[in-house]
DNA sequence: AGTATATTTTT
DNA sequence: AAAATATAC
């Protein structure tokens, strides 16, 4: 996997903490759903337009699509779908390799389906971040476009884009957004006050008992009908555009890099239903095993769902199958890992709502006051799994060989590198960016939300890999020692011993740190106004 | 979700 | 003495 040595500090720039608030109390998605609404109905119809976005690369279950293409037949008008590529705004985010060449390869088979259904799938492409609109403006008045559809997308630039979008177009083409990544609307879940729901327990029982109230929420919708045949014809130079080139710094460092992640993540709705198929197939073993990263028992369905390839509405309705057609997923056997779909659920909710998590800022304000260190040593052991503490050593070596990451050790890692390296979680959360596969905002930012509780990374392997396989497959320093040992080397073996294995000793006394770290904490959030 | 310590129950 | 449970942070 590719390597970067240093994260400059400007990449994790943000607003003041008073300026999050004031974009809090006025949300850009009210904003946009206000200028939606505000739109004239345009009756005449002579082009419909799907634009996928980095979130809906599927032609199945896919609400915004499937609108327009209903659209299309009612008014046997054609139907066309772009695609905007744009490097800079892959930068800004910092997207992994691993990631965009997954999603690329996902708009190639897309391209194919929907050729089959005499439906072009267009390539645009613009440097800069801030030609996104004109752009694809200029597409749909070139096009003679009457209606545009897509998928919201909930973080706030992405937000303040689509209003640009609506905006630019005024009254030539009439615009339609769908909600499309979770069964249940974010924003649409309220505590007894009316304001959104935001702590995870009470969210989880609701959506549950909404679920199983409303078993519509999980059915899905067809993929697009065909174009007349003329089509091919009429819109020939639409059909022949080639996909996106991939910049610079979002090559893999090797073709071994590429084909190992190639074949663990095979991009695409077909690849993803199948694994989603057989994981069903086990899935009363979930619940038990979730938390042991050797046993490999989870879906690893995430950037299935983080690139929207399969829609979490599909998923779930396969485990509805499996559940007897019932929606109450409060049932032993499939209650475990509905409820991490929850956690995403809830995460999309909290993005809309606040959303100044979408601008390196903690959703608790006041740790932004923490002063955080400047171990560059600590940095560089802590991403190349270096640090001398087996459990994080492995989890990171896993992440730089996989783009993928088991989420018992993305907690581990995370609470490692802001509680026991005390540097800034933004750097980590970073890293995961340009790292994993499966990156998603919302997951990511509120994964790393930072806390006071200090994960200790001993008792935590000792209680979810009892045996140090996990550790013995990722850490081969490790792979001879016998026993205990295995989860902290350095104070349970002879001084020979230890010294014999070639493995680091700790970077830093975890205790010591754990310590420093609530201190630190209490300390500089003490006064802290934001 | 955690960790840590005290207290009670079990073997 | 170890394991399970309760409580605080």
């Amino acid at each position: 996997m590719s390597k970067r040595t240093s994260y400059e500090r400007s990449e994790l720039g943000h607003p003041s903490t008073k300026r999050a608030k004031q974009i809090d109390e006025d949300l850009p998605f009210d904003r946009l759903t206000k200028l939606l609404e505000a739109q004239e109905e345009k009756k005449e119809v002579t082009k419909v337009v799907h634009w996928f976005r980095p979130k809906d690369l599927r032609i199945h279950d896919n609400t915004g699509l499937h609108h327009a293409s209903h659209l299309a037949q009612s008014s046997g008008k054609p139907l066309v779908c772009i695609y905007l590529h744009c490097p800079a705004e892959e930068s800004w985010h910092g997207t992994s390799p691993a990631r965009m060449d997954f999603m690329i390869e996902g708009l190639k088979l897309m391209q194919e389906e929907l050729k089959e259904l005499n439906i072009p799938l267009v390539f645009l492409q613009t440097e800069e971040r801030k030609n996104h609109i004109p752009t694809i403006a200029k597409f749909l008045k070139d096009n003679n476009a009457s209606h545009v559809f897509a998928n919201f997308e909930y973080e706030v630039d992405e937000i303040r884009r689509d209003i640009g979008l609506v905006k630019e177009v005024d009254s030539n083409v009439q615009v339609s957004i769908y909600h499309d990544q979770t069964v249940v609307e974010p924003g649409s879940m309220l505590t007894g006050s009316g304001k959104p729901m935001k702590v995870f327990t009470p969210y989880h029982r609701a959506w549950l008992d909404k679920v199983k109230e409303e078993p519509g929420l999980l059915d899905t919708q067809p993929a697009p009908a065909k174009n007349a045949a003329s089509a091919t014809k009429d819109l020939k130079s639409l059909f022949d555009s080639k996909p996106p080139k991939v910049g610079e710094d979002k090559q893999f460092a090797s073709d071994e890099d590429k084909k190992r992640v190639r074949k663990l993540w095979p991009a695409g709705h077909a690849a993803g239903l199948k694994r989603m198929t057989a994981f069903i197939s086990q899935i009363d073993n979930y619940a038990a095993t979730r938390s042991n990263p050797a046993a490999n028992s989870t879906s690893r369905m995430s950037a299935y769902f983080s690139a929207g390839m399969v829609s979490v509405r599909e998923a779930l309705s396969k485990v509805r199958e499996y559940n007897e057609g019932s929606s109450d997923f409060s049932a032993d056997r499939v209650y475990s890992w509905v409820r991490e779909i929850v956690f995403r659920e809830l995460y999309r909710q909290t993005l809309m709502t606040t959303p100044h998590t979408a601008m390196n800022l903690p959703q608790n304000l006041k740790f932004d006051f923490v002063k955080w260190e400047d171990d560059e040593e600590g940095w560089e052991k802590w991403y190349n799994g270096t640090t001398g503490e087996p459990f994080i050593d492995a989890g990171m070596r896993q992440l730089n060989r996989e783009a993928y990451m088991h989420n018992r050790l993305r907690m581990n890692v995370s609470s490692y590198l802001y509680c026991n390296l005390l540097l800034d979680y933004r750097r980590g959360e970073r890293y995961f960016a340009e790292t994993l596969i499966d990156w998603d905002l919302s997951n990511n930012t509120q994964g790393w939300e930072p806390s006071y509780t200090v994960f200790n990374p001993v008792s935590q392997a000792e209680k979810n890999d009892p045996d140090g396989e996990y550790i013995r497959r990722w850490v081969p320093e490790l792979k001879d020692v016998k026993g205990k040992a295995i989860f902290a080397p350095y104070d349970r073996l002879s001084k020979e011993e230890f010294e014999k294995l070639g493995y680091p000793k700790p970077h830093v006394d975890w205790k010591e740190t754990k310590q420093r770290a609530i201190e630190r904490f209490k300390s500089d959030m003490r006064d802290a106004t934001p």
